[in-house]
DNA sequence: ACGCGCTACTAGCGCGCTCTATTGCGAGTA
DNA sequence: TACTCGCAATAGAGCGCGCTAGTAGCGCGT
């Protein structure tokens, strides 16, 4: 910055104006200055800029590695922070790196605030981080924890779905759980009072699973071999996810069970894994790039008022109808 | 820091040697400037650390959001950057976030050298950028670049594919080719040589397509709706990777075709999804940790060595074989 | 008595930048 | 002429740390 001032003619001070935007510097110097950076290669340092500034301006997010929908919303947490000028560093959670260690890396790195995706960590951690610094939980509801919440009404999406399916016909509806993932609790407990609004509870089943491909063919496989046995087929199967959806329709798939006419299939997320098959995933829409705003939006207004308590965003997810639900088949009808 | 020498009876720098676990303090020194610490909450300030240090001791890595290949290679640079004693800070590309902005957001948190993962720019700007700062790029060749190159040997890797295809008997092997995606003109390369060597160029096809599930998808679609005007459908397929041959089992199995009793496939990484089938991807694998492992390394040496030179590594893939290739059908056999 | 080497600790500069306060200067006003 | 005003530009402190060059104290041998 020095050399930039000295080649440029002008104090290190005058250099800074010009490369933070401000007003203080007339045309010509400002593109003069800027001309002389560009010939030998000067570029502001963000580190010693943070440190003079006091304030960094940077929003740490830790993600989940081989999570599909993060990915969704680390594209829109970028666009969202840049437009209200902040910078974003990622920091990943792994097998053998966990959360708080992701955490931690930001945290050392002047991020003033946290953006938690799906976080696992329990309670005690989040509270305590919450309080240490301004942190955001997206797909994740910890009540008792000091942090701003963005997650969608699973109930609303679920209830969606349900109606969905019961409108078609279908009774005897299953659904593939979650397990401990973010959501899944709501989703079940959806589940479970949909099928009871609409007189189905001798019918309510929920079969063990995790967000995962393999817990989707597993419990395709458990179905198929239960009708070998005897009891007939679920018409209809809600999904913990798209992932479970999709492990399910290939084990049903490979059974020979066509998809949407002898079973309807539903997911959840709307992840890319939607539009993968010709049909189509009929699934529940998570607005991604909207739950990456409300992240950010919440984490940046806490950081510039200080007396702002933690809120909680729910937003509504929407029942998205592809190829994969269809009427209830002939024989069960 | 200050707080905590006060508080503690020493001055600021011993703190900073104790921070630092350099050799210069007593135990007991050490154990009460650390309690004391813990009880005020001070942590030390990476930023200025690096300022201070003048070397960031960090390493940047730029990945591309939806490519699942990337999340095991980042799994596998923590460990490896930690061991050597650096720290990593992530950048994505994403649709409305290009490679060079993800790289300039890295350099300018003052990463020493930056690893690329699957970069998609321009030769000239990866040796432009190679030549400001130290690069590694992985999964990519450019020759011409001054950066250091981490790929498997792709060519080895459809070998064993080829070799093993050949030995079940197969003499039908289509290539659904990767397009632009790191290391597919090699493979597609390889698999032209295969055919030859094995005496079967009359048989040789390429069907274009790229590094997507959605890409296996029409590919399986093209060739069933060839089979239906006549032409016989390949024994075997060689798809670009995994996700082209899991779009692929998709359309065969939604049309009947039983892997591997119809048709073999094999796909490329060993990602995740080779585990989903009941049976089983037969796949070729990369090795995401060593690969992460000798990125990490190339960059750290050439940090502490500046005369070095970039160098180029080519690990040796090895193919997997798991339930989707079998013999060639009685038919054509 | 002296120097010597060792450990435990400290003073204070500087990393590259931001920011507040201040100066210089030409134009506008009374 | 004397003044205020506004703009362009600058001086200089300081952000939180690392690091070099020290100092103080102590046991040792001569």
């Amino acid at each position: 910055m020095a050399d930039v001032a000295a080649r440029a003619g002008v104090s290190r001070a005058l250099v800074s104006i010009i490369f933070r935007d401000q007003p203080g510097a007339s045309k010509e110097t400002r593109e003069r200055v800027l001309r002389v950076a560009d010939e030998i290669g000067y570029r502001p340092d963000n580190a010693a800029r943070l440190l003079a500034r006091g304030r960094s301006r940077t929003l740490g997010v830790m993600f989940t590695v081989h999570q599909t929908f993060h990915t969704n919303l680390i594209a829109g947490i970028y666009p969202e922070a840049e437009r209200l000028g902040y910078d974003v560093l990622l920091s990943a959670a792994t097998r053998s790196r966990d959360e708080a260690k992701a955490v931690e890396a930001l945290l050392s790195h002047r991020c003033e605030a946290v953006i938690l995706l799906g976080p696992d960590a329990e309670p005690g951690y989040l509270d305590a981080l919450g309080r240490r610094t301004v942190a955001v939980s997206v797909s994740r509801r910890v009540p008792q924890a000091h942090v701003d919440f963005v997650h969608s009404a699973e109930g609303k999406g679920v209830r969606q779905a349900m109606d969905h399916l019961v409108e078609l016909g279908h009774r005897r509806i299953v659904h593939i759980d979650g397990g401990q993932g973010p959501g899944s609790a709501d989703r079940r407990r959806a589940y479970r009072a949909a099928m009871r609004r609409h007189g189905l509870q001798a019918e309510l089943r929920v079969i063990p699973g995790d967000h995962t491909e393999q817990s989707g063919i597993e419990a395709g496989e458990l179905l198929l071999s239960e009708r070998d046995s005897g009891r007939p087929l679920p018409t209809a199967v809600l999904a913990g996810n798209d992932r479970c959806a999709w492990g399910l329709l290939m084990a049903l798939t490979r059974a020979g069970i066509d998809v949407p006419r002898d079973m309807s299939v539903i997911g959840y997320d709307d992840s890319h894994l939607s539009h993968l098959m010709p049909i189509g995933l009929t699934t529940v829409r998570q607005d991604a790039a909207l739950m990456a705003e409300h992240a950010v939006r919440f984490a940046v207004e806490r950081l510039e008022d200080e007396r702002l308590e933690p809120r909680e965003a729910v937003l509504d997810p929407k029942l998205v109808v592809r190829g994969t639900s269809g009427p209830v088949p002939e024989a069960s009808a």
